[in-house]
DNA sequence: GACTCTACAGACAGGTCTGTCTACTATCCG
DNA sequence: CGGATAGTAGACAGACCTGTCTGTAGAGTC
């Protein structure tokens, strides 16, 4: 009874022991998996033996693989929407705020964990028209709506084309750090949003 | 006998009939089924019974289903290269050479079948520091030195940097371009080149 | 005509995948 | 105590995966 804690996420029944519960404990599980090698190539036996949770716990409490992907993306999406905005709001110069996400991008390429956007890697492989694709369409129109507010908010004269300027900069960037595995490609970003945001005013 | 042509790749032996050998008509199906589902999901099967090849002339082939990827990742690589050669050669002047590059990309946005970079999605499930990787980072070294070429023949004051600054605007426009279904962004994209060009000089 | 090369057809092994199902158990609440 | 809740363990079906192997056949070459 007391020699309980074999596996690291080991827990004792009921989701107690290290205080989470299966959900979150597959959901952290799934993000790690997912994030390292892609969410066709792990597969449910993967994630459920590395949370230490049970195949039928998982079926119950997301339906089946594709909603726990669904609620691993969701997570992320609030996750980075949270960081950004948390960015943004330590400045109140519209000109740093805009910069901000950028610099904000840059602390997220400089974690050690660091693979890319999950939604472009999710999609990558994803069908055509499904929930995943949906999932990644409504996180992208959220970017570039706070993108055009602050273009707006920054004095842009033509706020929709910058902020398109602006997402093609994020983009690239969250691209280019995975691919080339290099963070650095974070002050560069920010660099080009400064001279385009000069430039559209 | 002469009912033999069931399938449209369908051949009399000897790779003749349709004059693609087994070689061209494996590639041609594996590009046009990992273009549009993804080089995880796609299996062995459904590319040999597309191509109408036996199963063992793939292996006979390209040794694995890796060396299949790699071949097609190199076609890729030549295809995409010589096409952004070809853009930039019909011009003289520096500035609209540099440019052409994102007029090139626009025109391979517009292709019906368009569905982004193939070494962004295969590298999203692809194990790290394999060959397939090996593969993405030629190819993208091979890009950065064509932006730094042309950004030194343009005139930049620091070449590098410009160069670093147009493929984060490359990638992004490509990723855009997929992600939303949107060629248009390429405008966007050749815009914003605009803009830093002149602004690096 | 014999030989070699290239290709086809398809069975097969061994493994992995998702998803379902049965049976059991610890904890909490009333 | 007695149920409800939330979980565990693991067998199982059925599909699909990669890669190997055997056998056959057309076409060019000597």
């Amino acid at each position: 009874m007391a020699t309980r804690t074999l596996r690291p996420n080991q827990t004792t029944r009921h989701g107690a022991a290290d205080g989470r519960s299966a959900r979150e404990r597959l959901l952290a599980s799934a993000t790690e998996l997912f994030d390292a090698q892609g969410v066709q190539t792990v597969g449910i036996d993967r994630i459920i033996e590395h949370a230490g949770v049970a195949k039928a716990s998982l079926y119950n409490l997301f339906g089946n693989k594709e909603g726990l992907v669904r609620a691993y993306l969701a997570a992320r999406h609030d996750g980075t929407t949270a960081r950004l905005m948390a960015a943004i709001e330590r400045h109140r110069s519209p000109r740093k705020r805009l910069l901000a996400v950028f610099e904000a991008q840059g602390e997220l390429f400089r974690a050690r964990d660091f693979r890319g956007c999950a939604f472009v890697a999710a999609t990558a492989e994803a069908p055509r028209g499904g929930l995943i694709e949906r999932a990644a369409d409504d996180y992208r129109s959220q970017i570039r709506a706070l993108f055009t507010e602050l273009a707006e908010q920054a004095g842009a004269s033509d706020p929709r084309k910058l902020a398109r300027q602006l997402q093609v900069i994020y983009d690239g960037a969250g691209l280019a750090a995975r691919m080339d595995r290099d963070p650095s490609i974070a002050t560069t970003a920010r660099a080009a949003a400064e001279t385009l945001l000069d430039a559209s005013l």
